[in-house]
RNA sequence: GCGGGCGUGGCGAAAUUGGCAGACGCACUAGACUUAGGAUCUAGCGCCUCACGGCAUGUGGGUUCGAGUCCCUCCGCCCGCACCA
C-alpha cells in the first residue's frame, strides 16, 4: 500500500468527528475528584469574509491545535472551541448592493470558512460553537449590555457596582447631584432629571458628544476602528460629529486596565500598545487668572457681596499671607517720600479714605483708594531703570481696575504741594469702574493640564485649542476678526488634513492677557490648533524652552522662550527645545537647583499649597462609542417612554433583529432599524410605572463589532445554557483562557474590550477572574510573494525577467498559482486571461523567470495561496508542517511555497519508516510490490512495500534518537517552538531511517510525538500498529535522561579561542584529568609551537580552552 | 518625534544558561539508479585560498580564557502611537 494522504486524512477526519474525539466535559460537579485539570486553548475567532481562508489565516489554528493535541496527551481536560463573529460591515454592504439578507451572506461564508476548517484536522470541539449573530448567543450579549447599562463606577470601591448603590448615595445626599440641577436634592427630581442625572453614571450610556462619523458607511466608529483619519474598514473619510451617542464607560477602568497588564502573560509590544492607548500622565491641573480686557465682553450681575469683596479684597488669594506680612512689615518701614505723602492724606485729609502699603492682585500697592479705585505710587530709584516692571505692574493693576498715578521720589519730598494737588484732581475725576462690571470676575480662569510643573517659570504665552469655550468670552475686539476667522478656518479643516499637515504651524492672538500665578507676569494667550479639545483641559501653558511643539510655536510667532532647565550637556536652544525631564532648575525662583525630578514635586506642592491647582491623573483613552447606525449588529435593548431611554426586561430577551425592506437609514437619515413595521416595545404590564397596553419606540441603533467578542470566551464554557450567559460552575471550572492566539491587530480594540468586560463582569460577581486570558500569542503575519511579467510595450510578447533589461517593458502581477519556483507555466498564462491566449514568450534556459516580491496578500495582487489547493496538492499533514517550519510563529514572513517539498519528503520519509525498506528500485521487496509510476506528482510513487515492524529490543541508538527528540519536542512545545521541532521530527526520522530502524517499541512512541503536528498520518500509522483507540489519549512519552547518557565526549579544543579540533575522552574523568589527558596529547601539542600554554580552561561535558 | 521588536549563507532559519556559528529544510552542483525524472539514493554546498591557512553573525569599540548571545557607539529594517501638554 502507499501513503494516500486524501483518503487517509478524509478518514481520520470522518472519524473525529463521529467518534467526538475532542470534545471536551464539564464535570459536574465541577469540584468533583478525579477530575482531569483543564486547560482552554482558544483562537480568536474569524469575521467569515467571502473570500475565505488564505494561508496566513491558519498559522494561528495550527499552532493552537498542537498545543491543544500536546496538552489532551498530557492528560489535560482541554477546551478548545471555535465559532464565528458573525454580525459584521461587508456582509450588511453586501446586502445594499445585491438585496440580499446578510444572514444568508453569513450562513453561506461560515459554511465555506467551516470547510476549510475542517480540512486541516484542527482538533476543535464544534459541539460549543457560537455565532455572535444567532439570537440565542446575543441574547446574553444584551444582557450584559443591560447589566452595563444598570451598574455604575463607584470610585470610592474602586468597583463596578449596580445603580441602586449609586441612588441610595443620593437619597442620603451622600453624593450631590451633578450639573445643572445641583441646587436640588434627589427627591425633589422627576423621573426624567433623574435619568439624566444617572445617566452620567452608567457603564453603558447615552451622551451627546464628538464622535467618528463616517459619512460613507453611514455610522459613527470607535477610536480603534479609525486609523489615520479613515475608516480600519474600507478606509472611507471620517469626521468629528456632535451626535447623541450610545457610549461604554471604559475610561472608568483605564487604571485596572493599565495596572493589571502587570500580571498577565502577553506580548510586550501588545502591553505597550494598551499602555499607550490608555495613555496614563500625572501632573497636576493649574489655574491662570485672566486680566480682565478693557472693553467690557460682559456685564457683570454681581451680588453686594462680591461687590464689597472685590472692594476690599484685592489681594491674590493664595498671597495674601505673604502680602499681609510684607505690607506690615513696609509699614514700618515707610521711605522719607512715603511719609511724607502719608502724613498729606492720611484720616481722609483729601475727603477720601486713602490706606498704604495695601496688597492688590500680588503686588503691594504704596497708597491706594479704594472707593475710587486709584493707585498712588512712589518710585525709589528702582524704577529708573526698570521699565518693564512698572508697565507689567500697570497693567495687572489697570487689569484688577485700578487707574495709578506715579510720583518719583523727588516730587514727593521737594514737590509735595503740586503733588497732593494731582491726587485730590484723579479722585475727584471719578472712579475707575469695578472688575466686575467689566470683565470676567472670579471664574475669569484658564484651566491648564500640565506634567511639567517644573517649567512653570518657562511659560511665555499660552494656547487654548479653537474649540475651547473661553475662547470667544475673552478675545479682544481689535482681535476679534481673526479669531473668529481662524476658528472658522481651522473648522473646516478635518482631522485627516490637521494630521497630514502636522509641520504647519497655525495661530492667532486673542488679545488677551493671563496673570502667572507665581510671578505676576502678563502672558499673552494664544489659540492653537497644535492643542486638542479632546485632551486635558484643551489649554496649555507654552514653556517653549522645554517642548518641542511650543518651541515650534513660539519659533513661528516670534514669542519668548526662556529657559529654565540647565541641561547636564551642552544643548543649542537656537535650534530646539530641551524636552528632557533631565537636569536642574534654573531662574525658577523657589525652584532654583533642584533637579527635575524633584522640582516636580516641589511645584506641585507648592501649586497645591497655595490653592492653584490640584495632582490631576489624565488618560488619552476616551469612552467607546457603542451605537452604530447599520443593521447587521445586536439591536440595543432599549427603549424610550416619553422620551427617558429605559431597559428592555431581561424576560423579554432577546430582542430580535426585525427584518427590513431596505439595509439602508431612513429617508429622514434614521438607521435602518427605524424602516421596520412597528419597531416597539410594550413593557411587561408589572413592571412598576407602565400605562397598560401602551407600546414605545425601541432604540434603532445597534451593536458595534466588538460587542459579541467582548465575551465569547465564556460562552464557550457553557455554550447551549438557555438560562445563564454561563453557568457559575461552568466559570468556575473553566475559569480563563490559558493560551489565546490571535493576530496583534487586536491590540487596542478587542483585547482592551473583552479585558474591560471581564473586570465589570467580575466586579458584579458574575465571574471570578478579572482578566480573560493567561497568556496571548500573537501569530505573525503571512505575506504574500507576488510574481511579475514583463510584457514589451504595445506588443503581446512577455520578456523572461533577467532579459527584461534591453526592452521597454510593462510590470503586472501574474496569478501566483500558475508560477512555480518563480518559472511560468505558459500554458496556464495564455489560459489564464483572454488577452493572453496569443502571448509569446522571450525565453531564458527555455523557461520563463517572472519577478518576485513580498507584499501583502490580496486578492489585487494576484498572490493569494489558498490553503484549500495545498492540502489538495500536499495534504494537511504537510501544510500544518510547512506552516510550522517556516519559522518562529510571532515572526512575519513571506509565504513561499516554494519550501513545502521539504515537509511533503518529510512526511513520506516518516511513512516508509514504518513499511519495508529499500533502497532505490533496486531492493524491491519480495512478492507483488512494485513501484507505482505516475505521471502525476500529486499521486508520486513511493518506493515501500507492506507496513512492517518488529517486536525486537531496540538498540542504545535506537532509544538515544527517540529520547533526544522526546526532550526537544517537549521543550519546543513548551516554548512555542514549533518550527524548531519540526526540525528536529527530521532529524530523528532520517537517525532512525539511517539505523534501519524497524522497533515497534521506537515507532510507536514516535507517532505519538508527530500526532500533534501530522494528526493525520499519526493516526493512521497508530492503527496499523494496531491500536484500535485514537492516538490522541495515548499519554505523552516520558523523557529519560539514561538514554542519552554517553560514556565519552568529543572535547573540543581550542587553542586561544579558536577551535582546533576534537579530542575523545571520558566524561567519567575530572577537571584535572581532563586537563592531563589533553596536555598529554600529541596533536594538541603541535599547536603550543614550543611554548608553554599559560592557562588551560577546562568545563566538563563541554570544551577545553588552552591559553598559549 | 516617542515606544516595541529585529539585523546570522543565494533563501526560510537554528544555536534554550556566554562554550565547536550556520542544525533542519529550500535552492544549487556532481554522481548513482533509470526509457524517463519534478521520484529515490550518495556526496558537496558561508567567504577568500591550489593548499597550509585566514576571514566571517549590520558598524565600531568594551568585558571575558571564550561573545551571535552581556555592555556602550553608530547604521539599517519592521511594527505600533503620533501635536496627548
Amino acid at each position: 500500500m502507499e501513503y494516500n494522504f486524501k483518503e487517509i486524512e478524509k478518514k481520520w477526519q470522518q472519524y473525529w468527528a463521529k467518534n467526538k474525539t475532542f470534545v471536551a466535559v464539564n464535570p459536574s460537579p465541577p469540584e468533583k475528584a478525579g477530575v482531569r485539570p483543564k486547560f482552554y486553548v482558544l483562537d480568536m475567532f474569524p469575521y467569515p469574509s467571502g473570500a475565505g481562508l488564505h494561508v496566513g489565516h491558519p498559522l494561528g489554528y495550527i499552532a493552537s491545535d498542537i498545543y491543544a493535541r500536546y496538552k489532551r496527551l498530557k492528560g489535560f481536560n482541554v477546551l478548545h472551541p471555535m465559532g464565528f463573529d458573525a454580525f459584521g460591515l461587508p456582509a450588511e454592504q453586501y446586502a445594499i448592493q445585491t438585496g440580499q439578507h446578510p444572514a444568508i451572506t453569513t450562513e453561506q461564508n461560515i459554511s465555506r470558512y467551516r470547510e476549510q476548517l475542517d480540512n486541516l484536522g484542527l482538533s476543535f470541539d464544534w459541539d460549543r460553537e457560537v455565532r455572535t449573530s444567532d439570537p440565542a448567543y446575543y441574547k446574553w450579549t444584551q444582557w450584559i449590555f443591560l447589566k452595563l447599562f444598570n451598574s455604575w463606577y463607584n470610585e470610592e470601591t474602586g468597583k463596578t457596582e449596580p445603580l441602586n448603590t449609586l441612588e441610595e448615595k443620593f437619597k442620603s445626599q451622600k453624593l450631590k447631584v451633578k450639573s445643572e440641577t445641583a441646587n436640588k436634592n434627589w427627591s425633589d427630581l422627576n423621573e426624567k432629571e433623574r435619568s439624566d442625572v444617572l445617566m452620567d453614571y452608567r457603564l453603558a450610556y447615552l451622551s451627546e458628544a464628538y464622535v467618528n462619523w463616517c459619512p460613507a458607511l453611514g455610522t459613527v466608529l470607535a477610536n480603534d476602528e479609525v486609523k489615520d483619519g479613515v475608516s480600519e474598514r474600507g478606509g472611507y473619510p471620517v469626521e468629528k460629529k456632535k451626535m447623541k451617542q450610545w457610549s461604554m464607560r471604559i475610561t472608568a477602568f483605564a487604571d485596572r486596565l493599565l495596572n493589571d497588564l502587570e500580571g498577565i502573560d502577553w506580548s510586550e509590544s501588545i502591553k505597550e500598545q494598551q499602555r499607550n492607548w490608555i495613555g496614563k500622565s500625572v501632573g497636576v491641573e493649574l489655574k491662570f487668572r485672566l486680566i480682565p480686557s478693557p472693553s467690557p465682553m460682559k456685564k457683570g450681575t454681581n451680588s453686594v457681596s462680591a461687590h464689597e469683596k472685590y472692594k476690599y479684597e484685592t489681594a491674590e488669594k493664595s498671597f495674601w499671607p505673604l502680602l499681609k506680612l510684607y505690607s506690615k512689615e513696609n509699614r514700618k518701614n515707610l521711605t522719607d517720600a512715603e511719609k511724607i505723602i502719608w502724613e498729606a492724606v492720611r484720616d481722609s485729609k483729601l475727603g477720601y479714605k486713602i490706606r498704604r502699603q495695601h496688597p492688590i492682585n500680588i503686588f503691594i500697592a504704596d497708597f491706594v483708594c479704594l472707593d475710587k479705585r486709584l493707585v498712588i505710587e512712589i518710585d525709589g530709584d528702582i524704577h529708573d531703570h526698570q521699565k518693564e516692571y512698572d508697565e507689567e505692574r500697570t497693567l495687572l493693576l489697570n487689569g484688577e481696575g485700578f487707574s495709578i498715578i506715579r510720583f518719583t521720589n523727588n516730587e514727593a519730598i521737594n514737590h509735595t504741594e503740586e503733588v497732593i494737588q494731582k491726587i485730590r484732581n484723579e479722585l475727584s475725576a471719578g472712579a475707575s469702574p469695578f472688575p466686575s462690571e467689566t470683565g470676567l470676575g472670579d471664574e475669569a480662569c484658564i484651566d491648564i493640564f500640565t506634567t511639567r510643573p517644573d517649567t512653570i517659570f518657562g511659560v511665555s504665552y499660552m494656547t487654548l485649542a479653537p474649540e475651547h469655550e473661553l475662547v470667544d468670552k475673552i478675545t479682544t475686539d481689535s482681535q476679534r476678526a481673526a479669531v473668529q476667522n481662524y476658528i472658522l478656518e481651522t473648522k473646516n479643516r478635518s482631522d485627516r488634513e490637521r494630521m497630514a499637515e502636522v509641520k504647519r504651524i497655525s495661530g492667532v492672538f486673542t488679545g488677551a492677557y493671563a496673570i502667572h500665578p507665581f510671578t505676576g507676569k502678563q502672558i499673552p494667550v494664544w489659540v492653537g490648533d497644535y492643542v486638542l479639545a479632546g485632551y486635558g483641559t484643551g489649554a496649555v501653558m507654552a514653556v517653549p524652552a522645554h517642548d518641542s511643539r511650543d518651541y515650534a510655536f513660539a519659533t513661528h510667532f516670534n514669542l519668548p522662550k526662556p529657559q529654565v532647565i540647565q541641561p547636564k550637556t551642552e544643548w543649542d536652544f537656537s535650534t530646539s527645545s530641551y524636552d528632557e525631564k533631565e537636569g536642574t532648575c534654573i531662574n525658577s525662583d523657589f525652584l532654583n537647583g533642584l533637579h527635575v525630578k524633584d522640582a516636580i514635586k516641589k511645584a506641585i506642592d507648592e501649586i497645591e499649597k497655595r490653592g492653584l491647582g490640584t495632582r490631576q491623573i489624565n488618560y488619552r483613552l476616551r469612552d467607546a462609542v457603542f451605537g452604530r447606525q447599520r443593521y447587521w449588529g445586536e439591536p440595543i435593548p432599549i427603549y424610550y417612554e416619553n422620551g427617558i431611554p429605559k431597559a428592555v426586561d431581561e424576560k423579554d430577551l432577546p430582542v430580535i433583529l426585525p427584518e427590513v425592506d431596505k439595509y439602508l437609514p431612513t429617508e429622514d437619515g434614521e438607521p435602518p432599524l427605524a424602516r421596520a413595521n412597528n419597531w416597539k416595545y410594550r413593557p411587561h404590564p408589572q413592571t412598576p410605572s407602565k400605562e397598560e397596553g401602551s407600546s414605545f419606540p425601541l432604540e434603532t441603533t445597534t451593536m458595534p463589532g466588538w460587542a459579541g467578542s467582548s465575551w465569547y470566551y465564556l460562552r464557550y464554557m457553557d455554550a447551549h445554557n438557555e438560562k445563564e450567559f454561563v453557568s457559575k460552575d461552568a466559570v468556575q471550572y473553566w475559569q480563563d483562557v490559558d493560551l489565546y492566539i490571535g493576530g496583534s491587530e487586536h491590540a487596542t480594540g478587542h483585547l482592551l474590550y473583552v479585558r474591560f468586560w471581564t473586570k465589570a463582569l467580575y466586579d458584579l460577581g458574575l465571574i471570578p477572574v478579572i482578566e480573560p486570558a493567561k497568556k496571548l500569542i500573537n501569530q505573525g503575519m503571512i505575506q504574500g510573494r507576488s510574481n511579475f511579467v514583463y510584457r514589451i510595450k504595445d506588443t503581446n510578447k512577455f520578456v523572461s525577467k533577467n532579459l527584461k533589461a534591453n526592452y521597454d517593458t510593462n510590470t503586472s502581477n501574474v496569478d501566483v498559482n500558475i508560477v512555480e519556483d518563480d518559472v511560468l507555466d505558459l500554458d496556464k498564462f495564455r489560459q489564464w486571461r483572454e488577452e493572453n491566449a496569443n502571448a509569446e514568450f522571450i525565453l531564458e534556459d527555455g523557461k520563463y523567470i517572472c519577478g518576485a516580491e513580498v507584499e501583502k496578500m490580496s486578492k489585487s495582487k494576484w498572490n493569494v495561496v489558498n490553503p484549500d489547493d495545498m492540502i489538495e496538492k500536499y495534504g494537511a499533514d504537510c501544510l500544518r508542517l510547512y506552516e510550522m517550519f517556516l519559522g518562529p510563529l510571532e515572526l512575519s514572513k513571506p509565504w513561499n511555497t516554494n519550501g513545502i517539498s521539504g515537509t511533503s519528503n518529510f512526511i513520506r520519509k516518516l511513512w516508509r519508516l514504518y513499511h519495508q525498506k529499500h533502497v532505490g528500485n533496486k531492493q524491491l521487496a519480495v512478492g507483488n510490490e512494485q513501484p507505482i509510476r505516475s505521471e502525476d506528482i500529486n499521486q508520486a510513487p513511493l518506493h515501500f512495500s507492506k507496513f512492517h515492524v518488529s517486536d525486537e529490543a531496540p538498540s542504545k541508538k535506537e532509544l538515544k534518537s527517540l529520547h533526544k527528540l522526546i526532550k526537544k519536542v517537549t521543550d519546543d512545545i513548551e516554548r512555542f517552538s514549533f518550527n524548531t521541532s519540526v526540525s528536529n521530527f527530521m532529524i530523528c526520522v532520517n537517525e532512525l531511517t539511517d539505523l534501519k530502524c524497524d522497533k515497534r517499541a521506537i515507532l510507536d512512541t514516535l507517532a505519538i510525538l508527530v500526532s500533534p503536528y501530522a494528526p493525520h498520518v499519526a493516526e493512521e500509522l497508530w492503527n496499523l500498529l494496531g491500536h484500535s483507540e485514537s492516538v490522541t489519549y495515548a499519554g505523552w512519552p516520558e523523557f529519560k535522561e539514561e538514554f542519552l547518557a554517553e560514556d565519552s565526549f568529543a572535547y573540543p579544543i581550542s587553542i586561544n579561542g579558536k577551535t582546533k579540533l576534537n579530542l575523545e575522552i571520558s566524561l567519567a574523568l575530572n577537571k584535572d584529568e581532563i586537563e592531563k589527558e589533553v596536555m598529554s596529547s600529541e596533536e594538541v601539542k603541535k599547536f603550543f609551537h614550543g611554548q608553554l600554554p599559560k592557562k588551560v580552561i577546562v568545563v566538563p561535558g563541554r570544551i577545553v580552552n588552552i591559553v598559549v
